[in-house]
DNA sequence: TCCATTTCTTGTCATTTGCTAAGAAGACTT
DNA sequence: AAGTCTTCTTAGCAAATGACAAGAAATGGA
């Protein structure tokens, strides 16, 4: 396997202003490695002690509900972090889990590494806001069109903004992301191919 | 009215540790005002410009679904701080509206100030940070109870955190905010006389 | 290539929940 | 104290959506 941190520099490089070599400094901190299909990251009821970023593939975060049922809380795409922000920070167990859907590959930095960094590289300072901000808006998000659009305009705007899910994540997870049953989908997919 | 800043420096203290002096310095920018019940604290489309601090009094948020009716997003119960912080600090409009459910004292600070103050009073630097996570914290916790609570347990969650709410505030809100109809809510508290 | 597994669609059915409307109870005003 | 307005409850009805099951299609592994 081609060990490269071109990937993670260049996505540091895009959240943050901070120069290829502090960059590549924050790098030795991160690990990569691979995961098979269906590898968890974080299971429920344990504090996060790591974040990842995930170089390439698809993940899913879920709940299980009071029927037993997995209910999918969020969809990631390569190149982004993926973690429970609240529980890495605020050091308390989270209630989801993190799973892959396809095979991945991983970039991980451990919480002891991760406030070592903020302390040794000042323009890090401003991950953790970032990465707090970046999920909270996008939950904000989400609830806010759960409640305006309806499921098949929440379908359309994924639809438009990552195809890539599409093409690499079962419709049955996508649905529950949307809010919604997978015959739901399949119903909502007819009306559309009806027009 | 006596105005009397003694609230909102225990307040502060509760949340950041500042000294009496600083805290007292930091109420300077604070500006004290009284609302009648439905007032305006911001609306949808707007950005936010300045956070509220509630004395006294009892605040909602809400958004217009795409049939127009009004579904509560918060409640908020004196004393706490009331704002859409991500419209605050990443200068975006808000999808939501923030209206008094009751004659209210506030203390209000512009974002301008808040500005001066993150220069001014180092201690102060923390409370941005501390109103996402609070805030990011909170919606959080209301997705996941969405997912495995009953209606019936989030109502009785909220009625054991929160009776003051149910003193004053109308059940139609308050239903609203649990993610049900007001009409289910009222066969919810039938059936809990039942027991 | 073939078999097994997963995924997706489709139809039927049942249940939940919201909507509407009406009346009772309560609060506020003059 | 009377009257108005809001709030809360209740009942009947309608509609939306999920559960279940069966079959088709696609995928992946041996």
């Amino acid at each position: 396997m081609m060990i490269s941190q071109d990937i993670l520099i260049k996505y540091i490089q895009s959240l943050l202003p901070i120069s290829s070599e502090k960059a590549s400094q924050l790098c030795i901190s991160f690990n990569q490695f691979e995961a098979e299909k269906n590898h968890f990251l974080l299971k429920e009821n344990n504090v996060s002690n790591e974040t990842f970023f995930l170089e390439s593939g698809f993940v899913r975060a879920f709940i299980i509900d009071r029927d037993g049922n997995e209910v999918t809380t969020n969809i990631f795409s390569a190149p982004i972090f993926v973690n429970d922000f609240l529980s890495f920070f605020k050091r308390q167990p989270t209630s989801e889990n993190f799973q892959t859907l396809t095979k991945c590959i991983f970039w991980k930095m451990s919480f002891e590494d991760v406030q070592r960094n903020f302390h040794a590289v000042p323009e890090f300072r401003e991950f953790g806001r970032m990465m707090l901000v970046t999920n909270y808006s996008h939950l904000n998000d989400r609830m806010i069109s759960m409640i305006r659009d309806t499921a098949e305009a929440r379908y359309l705007k994924l639809l438009n903004k990552h195809l890539d899910i599409f093409q690499n994540v079962p419709l049955k997870i996508i649905a529950s992301y949307l809010g919604i049953a997978d015959t739901s989908l399949s119903r909502i997919r007819k009306e559309l191919i009806n027009k």
